[in-house]
DNA sequence: TGATCGGCTATAACGGTGTTATTGGACGAC
DNA sequence: GTCGTCCAATAACACCGTTATAGCCGATCA
C-alpha cells in the first residue's frame, strides 16, 4: 500500500534505482556506484536510497541477488543430455560466459571488489550456494549414469567450481595471459583433466 | 642526496609510511588504508604520501610489489626433492599458506578488493608473473624427470595455478563451506586429480 | 468538502575521504 | 651569514555515505 499507482512509462523510484545501479555497475564498475551518482542517474535524491533500501549496502545486496539469479538462470538453460560429462563442461561454459558478460557483478558477488560497505553475509552466501547446487546436481547425474566414480557429488562439484572460479578470476584480472590461448590451453584442459581423473576408469 | 641521514631508531618517513600501510592493510583490511589514517599512524601528514610516492595508488603499488616478493620468497623456501610431483603439491601448500597469512594483501594483489584508485597495470602483472614462473619451473622439472607428460610447462603450471587460486579465493570469501573439510575434500583432491591427469600413465 | 495524517522527497548539514595549493621551517651550499 | 632547496604541515576543494529537518502531496476520515 502507499506506493503511488506507478504511471505507465514512469517506473517507480525503487525500480529506477535498481536499474540505474545495475547499469552503473555493469558499465563503469563499482567505483561509479555512489549514492549521489545513483541519485542523479535515477533522477531523484540520495534520500530515496535510504527510504527504499535503508542504505547502500542493502541496495547492493539486491543487485547481488539479481546477479546470482541471472547466473542460475544462465546455467539452467544448459540442456541435460545423455552425456553427463559433456553436460558438466557445458555448464562450466555457461558459467564463464555469464561471468564475462557481467564482470563487475561477478566480482562483487564473490566478495572481490568490495562495494561500499557491502559484505557477503550468510544469507547472501546461501543464494550463491543455490547456484552451486546446480553443479552438484549435474555431478550427481553423472554418478547415477555411471560416468563419474561414486562419491560425494558436492566434493566433485566443489573441485570443478573452485578450478572454474579460479580461471574466471584470473581472466577477469587479466592474469590469463601466461599462455597464448588461455581458453584452449588452460580452461578446457584443466576441466577435462579434472573430469577425467574423476571418471570411472 | 637530500634525504636526511636517517637517525638510527627513527626510520625515515618513507619507511614508516610503508610499514604502517602494510600493517593497516594486514590488520584491518583495505578500508582502513586511507591517507589520513595512514598519516596518523606514521606520525606525519597526508602530504608525505604525495611527496614520497605521488599518491595513494603508487604507495599501494609498492605494497603489492612487496606482497608478491613475500609470496615468491615463501614459495622459494620449498625444497626441491626427487619427487617432482610432491614438490608441486608442496609449492601449492606454501602458496596457500602465504595467502591465508596475508588475505587482504592477496586480494589486492590479484585485483580483488580495489584499494583506493589502485588498478593492476602491466608492470605489476609482470611482478606477479615472476611468482608464477616458479610454478612453471617446477612443472618443467617434473617433465624433465619424466613424471609429467611432456608438453608446455606454462600450460600445466597455469592449470594448477588457476585451480589453486580459485580454491584460495573461495576460502578467503568464505565460500568453501560447501563441504565439511574443504582442505581434505576440495583442495588436495582437486590438485592431485589434476596432477594425476597430467602425469605419465 | 475540509482537516488531518502519513509516507516520500528535497535540502542541508556532519564527518569522512583523496588531492592540491600555499605556507613555513629546517637544512646544506656557498 | 645568506641563499636556495626540500619537505612537511595547514588549509582548502570537491566528493563520499549518512542523517536530520522541513515540506509536499496524496489518501483517509469526520
Amino acid at each position: 500500500m502507499s506506493q503511488p499507482p506507478a504511471v505507465a512509462g514512469e517506473p517507480d523510484v525503487r525500480r529506477r534505482l535498481l536499474d540505474s545501479a545495475a547499469r552503473l555497475l555493469g558499465e563503469e564498475g563499482p567505483s561509479a556506484l555512489t549514492t549521489r551518482r545513483l541519485a542523479r542517474e535515477a533522477e531523484t535524491s540520495t534520500m530515496a536510497v535510504y527510504t527504499h533500501f535503508g542504505g547502500m549496502p542493502a541496495l547492493v545486496r539486491e543487485i547481488v541477488a539479481d546477479g546470482f539469479a541471472a547466473l542460475q538462470a544462465r546455467v539452467a538453460e544448459v540442456p541435460v543430455t545423455d552425456d553427463s560429462l559433456a553436460d558438466l563442461l557445458a555448464i562450466a561454459g555457461a558459467y564463464r560466459a555469464n561471468a564475462l558478460a557481467h564482470p563487475h557483478a561477478y566480482a562483487v558477488m564473490f566478495g572481490s571488489a568490495s562495494l561500499g560497505g557491502y559484505r557477503l553475509d550468510d544469507e547472501e552466501k546461501d543464494v550463491g550456494l543455490a547456484a552451486f547446487a546446480q553443479l552438484v546436481d549435474a555431478a550427481d547425474r553423472a554418478m547415477q549414469a555411471g560416468q563419474l566414480r561414486p562419491g560425494d557429488p558436492a566434493a566433485v562439484a566443489g573441485q570443478l567450481w573452485a578450478a572454474l572460479h579460479g580461471y574466471v578470476m584470473l581472466e577477469l584480472s587479466g592474469f590469463h595471459g601466461v599462455v597464448e590461448d588461455p581458453e584452449a590451453e588452460l580452461l578446457w584442459p584443466m576441466l577435462t583433466h579434472l573430469v577425467a581423473a574423476l571418471s570411472v576408469s
